[in-house]
DNA sequence: TATCCTTACGGAATTCGTAAGCATG
DNA sequence: CATGCTTACGAATTCCGTAAGGATA
């Protein structure tokens, strides 16, 4: 048994079974793939793949079995890697943050000015997708860090953090009818037509509910997946829009006025996920820690010690 | 970065730094292992093992760092191997079981007995040992499962599951003055010399705290490994013994009479542990209900998976 | 001086890629 | 018939054991 035999069959199930493919990422040949994952099935003397006569289709029963531990042994590989290079250079490395537009236009900015004048060594990777994008960047390894508001408490692979509360605000232009000082209310703001996130982004769960449980139905005529977008329709008079409070800066967006919304829509929680099983390096724990304060090293430890499940033969 | 390498490692640091031991257990030369770990750090860029001169004497920090990660991949590797078997012969293989003498000799025989007729093709390997031998042949893998009264709980590498409950009995020569039919009270049975267990086994701790409590100083003129040399003694009149419930039988000690004493000592109880991380074939799971019914295989799954700690750099 | 690890070297085994073969959609 | 996996073969590499070297108790 050898590492790269590992290699080859797990990354020809993350592959979808084309071994040809596998062979190209992992930089080799194909007949070469072939032989890796023949090989470890005749030492472990069971069928790891289906074939449907030459091809392969999807994973045998015991394959199945065998995959999780496969795939627990070379993440701790790459643990023991990165373990190793936290000693080589403390303050040296590469820093993926996956997160929401929401999180790196108005979250992230403040942290990750403070990160770089902490560990200028760091390259720092900024990839920007919907939470089940941050989700899967996350359980594939190409990001360590997630942060999103939605989705990321739900996948048994990650650990989510809490980091902040936030609430939703209601933003109009300059002299809208909604800005008479009157107080806010769910039936008043659904007589406009609305512009807001689309479903499954920054809180547009709890904005449906509340309408919903309101028994109301609000005319939502632009869902955008970030708050630029939906403040530059708001200032061209298309309607009212409901935004994170986060996203509205008095003296930036100086054509738009913002009310709070916070006894209208629940409060939403920021997370921050990791993936379950991952060694994290000693800058990014820094990192967390200066995203958000009450992650400190060692809350995130004992989180990823507390439960990290282990695969028993059925 | 190869499996031997990891091997050579974790090997080195069970056999004291050795290297020469180390290249006779894995059957290979001494320069190999040599080698094996000069190319490991190399390649990690870090000391694993601290050096004086050309002689090994101990781990690095940042070898202490990377050793519970190496463990854990080879105990995977392990894993791996088992999952796989469990497949090809389900009811094929090797149980080690370690024990003390009262387990193998009281309470091991029936489940024993009953499993073979269940797994006829497992070859049973019974090791005896103090508890902490016990426990040291399961940390060192040579064992699968191990039983034991004491110590079992102890060790932070394995996971220790109740068994059953038992108490002390009191036994005497026929014709013995405590034989008289009186009530059974500690005070009373410290007059006499007493034959028990060495301290650390089968609950001699439980025996001395009682006698503790109650201010006595009880002369125990034989302490013994377990209840067959205890039970000869006293036959022989050399005192009373405080032994296990489970030692005595009416029918094969007929020289000797039992009187309980669940309500002079603190009752005890006997668990079973398996290493942290393992997993279990399905024959193993099976042993173990038979052995105590409760621990059906989803609860010992359960509890396997409920607390595997993953080590963060520091 | 004996023990034990490292370095050096040469042979053997393994590994890997190319090319051909063959089955399937 | 094109795609994709397997088999076959030869070359290159890697691996490993023996032998010599050097440091320490």
């Amino acid at each position: 048994m050898n590492l790269q035999q590992l290699r080859s069959v797990s990354e020809t199930v993350r592959r979808g079974f084309s071994l040809t493919k596998v062979a190209a990422v992992l930089h080799t040949s194909q007949p070469g793939i072939s032989r890796q994952i023949r090989e470890l099935e005749d030492e472990l003397n069971v069928e790891i793949f289906e074939r449907a006569g030459k091809r392969l289709t999807k994973l045998t029963e015991p394959g199945a079995a065998v995959l999780p531990i496969i795939e627990r042994i070379l993440l701790d590989v790459q643990n023991l890697r990165r373990a190793a290079q936290d000693f080589t250079g403390r303050d040296l490395g590469h820093l993926t943050i996956a997160a929401t537009h929401a999180q790196a236009r108005y979250a992230l900015p403040a942290a990750v000015l403070d990160f770089r004048a902490l560990y200028p060594q760091v390259t720092l990777n900024l990839h920007q997708g919907s939470p089940r994008q941050v989700a899967q960047m996350l359980i594939e390894g190409e990001a360590d860090i997630g942060i999103a508001t939605e989705a990321l408490s739900q996948y048994g692979e990650l650990i989510a953090l809490p980091c902040y509360r936030w609430t939703h605000c209601v933003i109009a232009p300059v002299g809208h009818a909604l800005l008479d000082g009157a107080p806010l209310q769910l039936e008043r703001l659904a007589r406009y037509p609305i512009l807001t996130y689309e479903p499954g982004f920054t809180g547009r769960a709890r904005i449906d509910e509340a309408f919903a449980r309101a028994g109301l139905k609000p005319q939502i005529v632009i869902s955008a997946m970030d708050a630029d977008v939906i403040k530059t329709y708001v200032e061209l008079g298309l309607g009212v829009g409901i935004v994170s409070t986060l996203a509205y800066d008095e003296v930036r967006d100086r054509g738009l006025r913002a009310l709070d919304a916070g006894h209208l829509f629940e409060v939403n929680m920021t997370r921050l996920a990791i993936r379950r099983g991952t060694l994290l390096r000693t800058y990014v724990l820094s990192f967390i820690e200066t995203f958000a304060p009450s992650l400190t090293p060692s809350v995130v430890k004992d989180a990823l010690a507390s439960d990290v499940a282990l695969e028993t033969v059925s």
